[in-house]
DNA sequence: GTCTATACCCTGATAGAC
DNA sequence: GTCTATCAGGGTATAGAC
């Protein structure tokens, strides 16, 4: 951030905040698919080419304003975790603490921002699960340190469950993290349910998803997992990926 | 299989099923945004404009393609779970039993087709989180009787828990479903873990996911929600939120 | 370094000839 | 029914103006 004094153009700096604003707008409102390079820009009253120039790309783009968003989002979810921490001064948290830091910091963040915030998640939801070079590259970098401490923090939570079945049910919640969210929008269209009140779903859904993410990560463990006692020896290269 | 009796105008009724066959391999080796018209006609060895004359625009074609393979599970499904209540005699079922109907089908037949099954699959998840026309047309049309006779089945099973409840966790559980599909391909990427057997994941997956998923629906209720009968209101007025 | 104007190629879709 | 020609719109790369 390099801080040019101009000071009678303010366009040198705020060209790019400009089209990040309206990229955010923009995709939020027609997904990625949907926004096209010449709304944004044209809607940031630049011209198209000012978006490939500072960001290279629409997919680049894209990952600038999601990383944004995420970054305030797991600094939080850290802020979160570390008082709680501090507060069990080395004590194990509990498992339902762990969760609600993670998942009830998303949603309170999502809940909080209106429709923006849920079609910002929705997006999120949408990303996890696109097998690309995008998630290695956004996630893996914004979403790895947060999930290693929430991973360690559950780590010491369930010690008698493995590591394995807690990554797994970690991805577990993930999803059921998001179709919770995108379940806000849909999901009267596939269920004629009678209950009319929709309104208060939104204020119901946290202690809902609550409920059932904490009833998933304590269940019994599957019949055929417990055996990690054949193979102890781990560690034997320490993930070499020869993933050709 | 399909024997071509035809020999010399063999066109008239197989271009409509060359390009349907054409437009799923392709639509699964490339997403949906991926796939091109071109890609798809050409492979089939039809020309562009035969493609948009049998099914009018790519997303109708995409449908048809999804549809296809939505009838053969769901039909699948609903004959497990016949059988299921045939033996069952009048007699709740358990939920394991119906919680293994339809996610264990659907996983064991997405394991059974390969990639493709797996592709298939991914596909069908992030329809589930775009809100468009499409899922509403497309989901409602062949996913609501299944979902009807399912979530039925649910609440005999599950007396003591309200309706609604069932519906939200269905849903979450729908999506631990899609993320647990999607993790076998992408979940080494976003954490390094040490545990360099990937292979056996895939025959771990359905015990893992299922002990996830029974642990969620058979939660505890959350506070917040007991009251189904007690109160229509519950003293919780706002109907519209009023956020600026 | 920033930004504009413009051209390039590909996409889905359509009209009209056969 | 099928094909050719053509369209508007998309992302992207580049040349040139400040």
């Amino acid at each position: 951030m390099g801080a040019t004094s101009q000071t009678a153009t303010a366009d040198n700096r705020d060209t790019r905040e400009r089209i990040l604003d309206a990229a955010e707008a923009v995709f939020m409102a027609c997904g990625y698919d949907g926004a096209s390079m010449r709304q944004i820009t044209g809607d940031a009253g630049v011209n198209l080419a000012a978006g490939h120039y500072h960001f290279g790309s629409k997919e680049d783009l894209f990952k600038t304003v999601l990383y944004r968003r995420l970054r305030l989002l797991n600094q939080e979810r850290l802020r979160v975790l570390d008082e709680l921490e501090s507060k069990a001064d080395g004590a194990p948290l509990k498992p339902s603490q762990i969760v609600d830091a993670f998942f009830g910091t998303l949603l309170r963040t999502a809940i909080a921002h209106g429709p923006r915030g849920r079609t910002f998640l929705r997006l999120i939801g949408r990303t996890l699960t696109e097998p690309s070079e995008f998630i290695a590259t956004v996630l893996s970098k914004e979403f790895a340190p947060v999930l290693e401490r929430y991973k360690a923090a559950l780590f010491r939570a369930l010690p008698e469950v493995p590591r394995e079945e807690i990554v797994w049910r970690f991805h577990f919640m993930l999803g059921a993290t998001s179709y919770a969210i995108a379940g806000v929008d849909t999901l009267r269209l596939v269920t004629d349910w009678q209950t009319g009140a929709v309104d208060d779903d939104l204020d119901q859904l946290l202690p809902r998803l609550m409920s059932f993410l904490l009833g998933g990560l304590r269940a019994p463990l599957p019949a055929a997992t417990a055996a990690p006692s054949t193979s102890p020896t781990r560690g034997n290269g320490r993930n070499r990926r020869k993933k050709p």
